[in-house]
DNA sequence: GAAGACCTGCTA
DNA sequence: TAGCAGGTCTTC
């Protein structure tokens, strides 16, 4: 579940609890494939003793950086978090320095750590972050406009841009009144320019509200402290299907593309 | 492209 | 109880 936004809050809120500059006194894996390929034995003595340097995000992947020079890669997927306080499915839980713990939860058991000397080996597969100089105007268009696929599987596609989601992709495209099925290199330079500035805007606007939530389960996402994300009443499109478009009042419509579920509006978002 | 895999829990 | 979920990977 967890996007640009939802990653980006739980950077922050980690750095505002002081994780940046504490030292990793002990590690607990309880659930294994979190960590491959290391083994659990491997994983601990790598880690324990190290200090978190700092906590930065690129796409939807958390950095900690270590003493050591080797980077903590994780990756929440779908239902990963972390807070600071004990809860029911925390799958890794490192005992800090000046008395933090830090509980890794995830319901799902998607998420991945991945301990690496160099993140380019990953970070070099990723299109440039959403909310970076580097997701220029210019490179989006260019890239749209040279490729002939579906423009919601190609917003989606981490290795063009980093960053967004299924709801970010859906809000984006329906503020810039883009049906998720147009062709990329069908799109005008107008609709790209829309279209890129919706990105920028949503990703910045659900950063800005902390994050989205949707429901009220143990796989809906939680920041650090526990709270749902603000921008859950500022949705547009997802998840709104049979309601009222805000904008134009015709019923949102929901479909299947590219086996994503996606809403959006039938008179605003033209094929 | 598409479909299945990886998982658990919520909703209808 | 079946179907679906914010993500990615692998294998056709």
């Amino acid at each position: 579940m967890p996007e640009l936004p939802e990653v980006e809050t739980i950077a922050r809120q980690l750095r505002a609890r002081g994780v940046e500059g504490k030292t990793i006194l002990t590690v607990k894996v309880n659930w294994a494939p979190t960590i491959q390929p290391l083994s659990v034995a491997q994983f601990s003595r790598q880690v324990r003793g190290q200090t978190i340097d700092t906590i930065s995000r690129v796409g939807k992947w958390m950095l900690f950086s270590l003493r050591s020079g080797q980077t903590l890669m994780i990756h929440l997927r779908m239902a990963g978090s972390f807070s600071m306080e004990q809860g029911s499915h925390d799958r890794i839980v490192m005992k800090l320095s000046d008395g933090l713990t830090l509980y890794y939860r995830d319901t799902r058991k998607f998420g991945r750590w991945k301990l690496v000397d160099d993140p380019q080996v990953i970070l070099g597969n990723l299109g440039p972050d959403a909310l970076t100089r580097r997701f220029s105007r210019h490179y989006f268009k260019d890239t749209m406009k040279n490729r002939h696929r579906m423009i919601k599987p190609l917003i989606l596609d981490q290795g063009i841009v980093a960053g967004l989601g299924n709801i970010y992709a859906d809000e984006a495209l329906w503020e810039a009144q883009i049906h998720p099925e147009r062709l990329s290199d069908s799109l005008s330079d107008e609709e790209l320019e829309r279209l890129f500035r919706a990105i920028k805007h949503v990703l910045n606007i659900g950063v800005r509200n902390r994050g989205t939530s949707l429901g009220a389960g143990k796989t809906n996402y939680r920041d650090v402290e526990g709270e749902s994300g603000g921008h859950r009443e500022k949705v547009k499109a997802y998840g709104r299907g049979g309601k009222p478009c805000t904008r134009c009042k015709m019923l949102l419509e929901r479909t299947v593309v590219a086996q994503r579920g996606t809403t959006y509006c039938p008179a605003c978002q033209r094929i």
